[in-house]
DNA sequence: GTCTATACGCGGATAGAC
DNA sequence: GTCTATCCGCGTATAGAC
């Protein structure tokens, strides 16, 4: 996970990879205790180094929970990258919808209940480059939209696929089978053939 | 909110209203700011008392949490008790499937984000009443079930009905048009007539 | 960049008067 | 049943040495 540093020549090494070793720990945390649960005694212990430490990263506490929400909205952005680069829109749709699923099946055991803390939706609701990201994942999802209710079937699915993995009468189903079940079922939400 | 007191005689009064408006107090802040994100002084002065006379109704946080969780959960078994009242699967399901939108629709203002907390998740997924009630959900929604797989449906269905209600996107949608839709994808998911 | 040490308030929780 | 008063630990945050 740490970049080795045995290059003879210092030459641009990875810019601070604490930080981002301070915001892989909050999101682990965040989801398992919620955001009001974890400190950041929690956070500095769980990477080995001082609370201090985390402070000379981030001014407050708020500030990584700014940047751990940002890391996760980050992976998302990325999926849709990838799935816009398709050459048509229905090749793109059907990248993007394995793209979600396999977002949702990798946070399942680890980050999968952090977009679910009350402080990381508000926070969320109110952040304009999320919002962004969601309007154009709900465009490729299901078209160029008419009314606002034509982003209903969007936010559904996405909520589907992020909760179902989630859900406890599921949580022994073996990755492969979850996998094929959703996007089976994703599918048949849009009408895709199968 | 209150019963009136104003009965000659002292019969049967409703046993400690307080313990109700604390659950009630926690339902709603527990949703803003998360479990671990509230304080019982808060949840004091919510209801107009001091944290001593909260702690004379529950011994410790974590039994308001619990108490909160199974208050919500009450509600959900209340609509699966109505439903299953139907004279026939076929309107049980449909009838569950209203209730469930509903449900989902009024508590999209005040408690909607409660369920998604990380604390309420890890609670909910080791307590057996909560494992049962989805069970007899998932039942009464997909009927009788085959193998594990068979519950990721109803865990989809669930999830999207109860997480779409609570999307930025759809944030400003008026209730009926909201209620309307939810219902109308929700029976397309089912492959019901609508 | 990371450490030790510390300030200061708020958290949960209890005792005991009324 | 509700209050005031209080205990104690942990929370965030900062100062300053190395």
């Amino acid at each position: 996970m740490v970049a080795s540093a045995q290059d003879s020549e210092p030459v641009f090494v990875q810019p601070s990879p604490v930080k981002a070793r301070i915001i892989g720990a909050a999101l682990e945390l965040f989801a398992e205790r919620g955001v009001g649960g974890t400190s950041l005694q929690m956070i500095a212990d769980h990477i080995g180094v001082t609370k201090a430490a985390v402070y000379h990263q981030f001014k407050s506490k708020d500030d990584i929970v700014v940047a751990a929400a940002e890391a996760e909205l980050a992976r998302l952005e990325a999926v849709l990258d990838a799935a816009e680069a398709a050459p048509t829109r229905a090749l793109a749709r059907e990248d993007l919808i394995r793209r979600i699923v396999d977002l949702a099946i990798e946070r399942r055991k680890s980050e999968g209940t952090l977009v679910g803390d009350p402080v990381i939706v508000r926070f969320f609701a109110e952040h304009e480059p999320y919002l962004q990201v969601m309007s154009r994942l709900h465009r490729l999802l299901m078209g160029d939209t008419g009314g606002p209710e034509s982003h209903v079937p969007a936010a559904m699915l996405v909520a589907a696929i992020g909760g179902a993995v989630m859900h406890p009468l599921v949580a022994d189903l073996d990755e492969n089978t979850m996998r094929a079940q959703l996007l089976r079922l994703a599918r048949r939400f849009l009408d895709l053939p199968d």
